[in-house]
DNA sequence: GAATTACCATGACCCAGGTCAATATTGCGA
DNA sequence: TCGCAATATTGACCTGGGTCATGGTAATTC
C-alpha cells in the first residue's frame, strides 16, 4: 500500500499587526467582515490571549473549574470528556482549529468537563465576561455565539440519537472529513488525532467494534487506513451510512 | 391502590394589566428582578405573543419551517421529535411550563425537528430577531439566553451517554420530578404527559422495556404506578440509580 | 354501551455489540 | 538499537435490551 498522506492540521494564527485574527478564529468570519469600526474590532482583538501549547495529554481546564473563558482552538486537537463515579470515561467532543471549546460551561458557571489535548495545541482565550459584554454591542458577535451554541446543541442531539456502530463511524468521519475540509485541508484525507479507545468513548461504543468496523470498511473499499491517517475513497457510500446521523 | 393524587400542571399565566409575565416565565426569573426601568421591560413584554391552544397532537411548528421564533410553553406539555428516512421517531425533549422551545433552530435557521402539543397546551411567543435585539440593550437577557442554550447542551450531552436502562428510567423520572417540583408541585408525584413510546423514544429504548422496567421498578417499591401517574416512593435509591446521567 | 382503537404489560426468543483474551504493532526513551 | 508500554487487531463467547407475539385495559366514537 503506497503511504498515505499525512493530513494533521498545524494551521496557525495571523499574528501580523494591525488588526488581523487567527485565520480560523470561530469569531472571524461572523465579525471582520460585518463591517464593524476599527476600534470596535480593536476591542474584540485585544481582548483574545494567546495560550499554549499544551502537550499531548495535558489539561486546558478540568472539570468543576470555575468557568470564566471560552478557548478557540488555534493549532492541534482537544478532546472533552467526563469521568463517572465509576471511573468511565465519556467523550464529549473533539475539537479542531478554529472551534470553540467551553460553550458547555456557560449556564453550570463551572466546567462540566475535562478539557485534554490530544496533541501539541495553542488557543485564543476570550473572558467569557468580556466576551458577552462586547456582544452586546456588537449584535453580529451575539448572533455568532448563539449560533454556535445552537450548533454544538445540534450535535449532541445527533450524538445522542440510537445509530448502529457502522452508522455512528460513517459518520464520525464525514463528519471529520467535512471539518477538515473547512480548514482548507482536501476532505479526501482525515488524520485522527485520537486514539481508538477515544473514538470509542466519544461514539458509546467499545474500542474493539472500532477497529472491526474500520477493517470491515477497509475491505468494503469504503476507505484506506494506515494507523491514525484515514483516506475516503467512497465518501458516496460512507455517506449514505451517515446519513441518517449527520444534519439533515 | 389507593388512587394517585394527579399532577398535571395546569399553571396559567398571569394576566393582569401592568407589567407581570407568566409566573413560570423562562426570562421572568433574570429579568424581571435584575432592576430593569419599566420601559425596558415593557419592550420585553409587548413582544410576547400568546399563542394556542394547541391540542394534543397538534403540531406547534414543523421540521424546516423556517425559524422566526421561540416558544415558551404557559401550559401543558409539548414533545419535540426528528423523523429519520426509515421513518423511526426520535424524541429530543420534552416541555413542560417556563421551559424554552426551539433553540436548536437558532443555528440551522430552521427548525431541525417537529413540535407536537402532548395536551392542550399554550404558548408565549418570542420573535428571535425581537429578542435578540432587545439582548443587545439588556444584559441580563442576553445571559439568560446563553444559560438557556448551555443548559440545554448539557442535557444534550447527558442523554447521548451510554447508560443502562434502568439508569435511563431513573434520571428520566427524577428529571421530571425535579421540574414538577420547580413549578411548585410536590416532586412526590409525576405525571407523565406522554405515552410509554414516546418515552422510549426519548430515551432510545423500546417501549416493552419502559413498560417493564417501570414493573420492576414499581416490585422492588421504588414507585407506584397508576397508568401515567406515578409516585415516587423511594426518591433515594432512585437517585442513586439515576445518578450517572443526571447533572452533578 | 358496543365497537373500535390506542395504549400497556409480559413472555419467548434473538442479535448487535460488549467483554475477555491472545497477539500484533507502533512509538518512544535511554 | 533495544526494550518497554501504549495502542491496535482479531477471535470466541456472552448478555442487555430489541423484536415479535399475545392478551389486557382504557379512552373515543358511534
Amino acid at each position: 500500500m503506497p503511504p498515505l498522506q499525512s493530513a494533521t492540521p498545524t494551521t496557525h494564527a495571523d499574528e501580523g499587526e494591525g488588526l488581523h485574527f487567527c485565520s480560523t478564529c470561530a469569531f472571524s468570519s461572523a465579525c471582520i467582515d460585518a463591517g464593524y469600526d476599527k476600534p470596535t474590532l480593536r476591542d474584540l482583538h485585544v481582548m483574545v490571549e494567546h495560550v499554549g501549547p499544551y502537550h499531548a495529554g495535558e489539561h486546558i481546564f478540568r472539570t468543576n473549574d470555575p468557568f470564566r473563558a471560552l478557548y478557540a482552538v488555534r493549532s492541534g486537537a482537544v478532546k472533552t470528556l467526563t469521568v463517572d463515579t465509576d471511573g468511565s470515561e465519556q467523550v464529549l467532543g473533539f475539537y479542531l482549529p478554529g472551534e470553540l471549546v467551553g460553550l458547555n460551561a456557560i449556564y453550570p458557571k463551572r466546567f462540566p468537563c475535562d478539557a485534554v489535548a490530544l496533541e501539541s495545541s495553542q488557543f485564543c482565550r476570550f473572558s467569557f465576561s468580556a466576551i458577552s459584554a462586547l456582544a452586546t454591542r456588537m449584535p453580529m458577535l451575539q448572533q455568532q455565539l448563539f449560533r454556535m451554541l445552537s450548533r454544538e446543541l445540534g450535535m449532541a442531539s445527533r450524538l445522542a440519537g440510537d445509530h448502529s456502530a457502522d452508522e455512528r463511524v460513517a459518520a464520525f468521519l464525514t463528519d471529520l472529513a467535512q471539518r477538515f475540509a473547512a480548514q482548507g485541508f482536501p476532505a479526501r484525507y482525515v488524520h485522527l488525532a485520537m486514539t481508538r479507545n477515544e473514538i470509542a468513548e466519544y461514539l458509546r461504543l467499545a474500542s474493539e467494534t472500532i477497529s472491526r468496523i474500520l477493517g470491515r470498511f477497509r475491505n468494503q473499499g469504503l476507505i484506506r487506513v494506515d494507523g491514525r491517517d484515514v483516506e475516503i475513497i467512497d465518501s458516496e457510500q460512507l455517506n449514505v451510512l451517515a446519513h441518517h446521523i449527520l444534519a439533515g
